[in-house]
DNA sequence: TTTGCGAATGATAATCGTTCTCATTTGCGA
DNA sequence: TCGCAAATGAGAACGATTATCATTCGCAAA
């Protein structure tokens, strides 16, 4: 669980708004959670931030790396706890069920992709849209 | 080269506005464009043609399959003519340049990775954000 | 070829997610 | 406890995109 030493420990002072937005995210009431819904989760249970300071908080913990952005087709951004472990994404087509994984091979070629041509990777983002087996999918 | 019949073809008038933003995109003078950039090279080329239209035509030729969209971080759409051939992309974060690139090895683990969980790739995308070393780059 | 109508267009208002501004409040070290 | 820089919240501003609506256009039937 995080305390208020572990924002020290990032460089951040520790704020009400800012232990309020890390608490949720641990809570495990969303994984992947927009600027909106972590809004609105903390406006239902009585803490009344604003929107701005969500917004600002959710940024400064990416910078941080306490969470992973995600940037979501549409254009609205979605954070989850950063657990450590890169992953990349498979979304069911049919279901919206998101399974997460990691390809130490991909990462590697990506990696090697990107240098071959002069470029410095900053962030990389792969999704897999695909039809899953889950027995409550629709396309079964 | 595309004429008033391949609109036609894909279930589309021919209109005066399709036309210019569809020789547009096969003139070369851009392989990425953003609405705002095709917006702009019609402008410029003494085009008259509403940005309302550009979005709606954009999006048109989307669905009827002659451009791909894709969603860049930075909150923008940006098309390319549908050529047919898959490819991944590496992304310039500071001026925008894109390079398009396909690794063979990269997809064949993609596709293992999905089937070794029981999914049946459908569509994926890749995208690879990173500082370039053109010269005319700001970052330089 | 002219005509008529539904589709397409363009100007602009509206929307959505996000960032900025700024007056007020807060965390925290002295 | 005090003081001040940093953080906050309300709301304005912003950029990309979509919706509205009166006008214009493409095209097929007469």
């Amino acid at each position: 669980m995080h305390q208020p030493e572990h924002l020290k420990n990032v460089g951040l002072k520790s704020t009400v708004p800012r232990l309020k937005v890390l608490s949720l995210f641990e809570s495990g009431r969303g994984r992947h959670m927009s600027a909106e819904d972590v809004y609105k989760l903390l406006l239902a249970s009585g803490d009344d931030v604003g929107l701005a300071t969500v917004y600002r908080v959710l940024t400064q913990f990416e910078q941080a790396g306490l969470l992973v952005r995600h940037y979501f087709e549409g254009g609205k951004s979605v954070f989850e706890l950063n657990q450590g472990t890169h992953h990349d994404h498979i979304v069911c087509l049919q279901c919206g069920h998101v399974e997460e994984f990691y390809d130490a091979a991909i990462e590697a070629h990506q990696e090697k992709a990107a240098s071959e041509r002069g470029f410095q990777i900053r962030d990389h983002s792969l999704y897999i849209y695909a039809d899953c087996t889950k027995e409550s999918c629709p396309n079964k």
